[in-house]
DNA sequence: ACTATGTCCTGCGAGC
DNA sequence: TGCTCGCAGGACATAG
């Protein structure tokens, strides 16, 4: 479900209300289970420890775990939600979800809960968490352009790829395309510096101005206490193929790159 | 090394 | 009402 802003929201929501709290103890779901980490390792790293921050780094989650006492290591809880993964705050008495696959108990008597009904999320425990790709909200123009030298493959493609940028997704690489007037479909390499400039620009206007709104709630998203976000409203070419685009009222096209929708103005795009 | 394609899952809405 | 189909915010493995 989750890209950047919609992560970075969900991070900041549950840092206010799970920093400093305690793990108490660990429940992780039989199944084919949605961990990279074998499970024994997942509950031994979390056991009894104090969640001393809550980031987002890319799409992922990162829990930042105080080392124990006695001089060990810090871990790192790592949690990826996927396409349909939520992570909820409740109480202890709060009913089961469908297709929780992970339930954390605190000391404070509330319950941290992983819930991914179509289990493309991911949990795991790292001592360093790295991501592959560039923070899009950081990278300097020249890093920035070099990630596209010689790519043959679409710039919406590249866009999406997490080892060259880390965070962008379908919604955000549609709407910074737009924003910078090239079309997806356009070999990332073609890319004149001028658009390039456009380009970073577009992306890092976007994801900002996403975050301030909350993110994009389609269909069912909410942040760590529930509330939905509104940039959604803002969507100028994402989920509006056939209606008119909002410069030029051109019919916004849907094409498939790589397997997934890509809304985009002919006109305005180039 | 890079690129395109298929696959993993469940749930929802559209159309019949 | 109930069925089937297509689609969904992601990321891998695999094949070429």
């Amino acid at each position: 479900m989750p890209e950047l802003p919609e992560v970075e929201t969900i991070a900041r929501g549950l840092a206010k209300r799970v920093v400093g709290d305690v793990i108490e103890s660990v429940w992780l779901g039989s199944k084919p289970e949605p961990l990279k980490s074998p499970a024994a390792e997942i509950a031994a790293t979390l056991q009894s420890k104090k969640i001393s921050n809550v980031r987002r780094v890319g799409k992922h989650i990162v829990l930042d775990l105080e080392p124990p006492r006695d001089g060990g290591s810090a871990a790192q809880w790592i949690v990826h939600l996927g396409m349909t993964g939520s992570l909820q705050v409740c109480a202890s008495a709060a009913e089961m979800e469908k297709h929780t696959h992970a339930v954390v108990r605190l000391t404070s008597g509330r319950e941290l809960r992983f819930v991914d009904p179509r289990r493309f999320g991911r949990l795991s425990v790292i001592e360093k968490f790295q991501a592959a790709g560039a923070e899009p909200l950081e990278i300097n123009f020249s890093d920035f352009a070099e990630l596209f030298r010689g790519r043959k493959t679409p710039i919406k493609s590249a866009l999406l790829n997490q080892k060259l940028l880390s965070g962008v997704g379908n919604i955000y690489a549609d709407e910074a395309l737009f924003r910078a007037g090239i079309r997806p479909r356009r070999r990332a390499a073609s890319l004149t510096r001028d658009e390039l400039l456009r380009l970073r620009v577009a992306l890092k206007r976007v994801l900002r101005q996403a975050i301030r709104l909350g993110g994009s709630s389609i269909s069912d998203y909410v942040d760590a206490n529930g509330e939905e976000g509104f940039f959604q409203l803002k969507h100028r070419v994402y989920g509006r193929a056939g209606r008119p685009c909002l410069a030029c009222k051109t019919p916004i096209k849907r094409i498939v790159i790589a397997g997934r929708s890509s809304h985009y103005c002919p006109r305005c795009q180039k």
